[in-house]
DNA sequence: CGGATTTGTTGTCCACGTCAACAATATGCC
DNA sequence: GGCATATTGTTGACGTGGACAACAAATCCG
């Protein structure tokens, strides 16, 4: 039984080392599974590519907004994003913390804060966006070009 | 100013109460940011229309999985999903507590535990897979049918 | 003016990903 | 056979993020 031992490893080694095929069954059928697997994977490149400048999905999209719409309250950039007010007060907090967002008071409405972009937080951002941009791409080599392109077509303005 | 109420009703009402449209900015160029926006419907439209047999997206593929592949072991069914098999331990925790599923002694392999369904969990299934199919039913008339049929092509076997 | 609403905030709870450690079992090699 | 190594299932701990409720300050509106 031993004996044949080299020739064995010479055969198979790890031919996939991904299992016999597993079934998914109806999980073929649910856009929503795919999805999930795309944004799984879209997060984490995203994460990596961007440790750098330490920003994750949600902090650089808070900041890109605030930069393309210096001024708004936060309830309207938390409804853009569409995320929570009170999730948003907290990463708001974080990015100031870190000078590169502050909170200025609005002019017409007491109640409202007024978002802005520090100097730092504009250079962070350009330094974000370029680093975004590869992930980008790195997107498009993953789903291929057709691919990514239908599936941007079929997302967009969700 | 308030004279003519009942005609301002009649003419706007909420116009669309989304606000004066905010700049997305590189947004509108990461496939991710739409990708998630889809993603984050789909969960919400899923727990709640799956409500009722109290079956989280997570919980469905599981029992999906275990169900057209009965007898597979622990890891073979968190690599196929995705998740870790920490993860996983704490979800057949809770199915099996529910009587769900059960975790059967493999006959070749002393570690392994070969996973299955039991009876109300094959009839539990049987009810979600519908309410799921409905789930999809709406997905579909929520993209418009072209472009769920683009995504789902562009993001099968991701 | 006074009730209702909006805005930002805080606290709490729970689901989930991640990682380290561990015991039991199996495998590979001498 | 015996021993190092790998796999499998499990537990504990940590951090993140979503969901809600409650609240004070400010605003709006009749």
């Amino acid at each position: 039984m031993r004996s044949s031992k080299r020739a064995a490893k010479l055969a198979i080694v790890k031919p996939a080392e991904t299992g016999p095929a597993v079934d998914l069954d109806d999980l073929n059928n649910r856009l929503g599974y795919f999805v999930r697997r795309v944004q799984v994977w879209v997060f984490q490149d995203f994460i990596r590519r961007l440790s750098g400048v330490d920003l994750s999905p949600a902090q650089f999209s808070v900041l890109v907004v605030i930069g393309a719409n210096a001024g708004l309250s936060q309830s309207a950039l938390a409804a853009t994003l569409g995320i929570e007010r009170a999730r948003l007060v907290r990463l708001l907090h974080g990015l100031e913390q870190r000078a590169l967002t502050q909170r200025l008071a609005d002019a017409d409405d007491g109640r409202r804060h007024a978002l802005h972009l520090t100097r730092d937080g504009r250079k962070l951002l350009a330094r974000a966006k370029a680093l975004a941009a590869e992930h980008e791409a790195a997107l498009k080599q993953k789903l291929g070009p057709e691919r990514y392109r239908m599936m941007f077509e079929a997302a967009r303005d969700f």
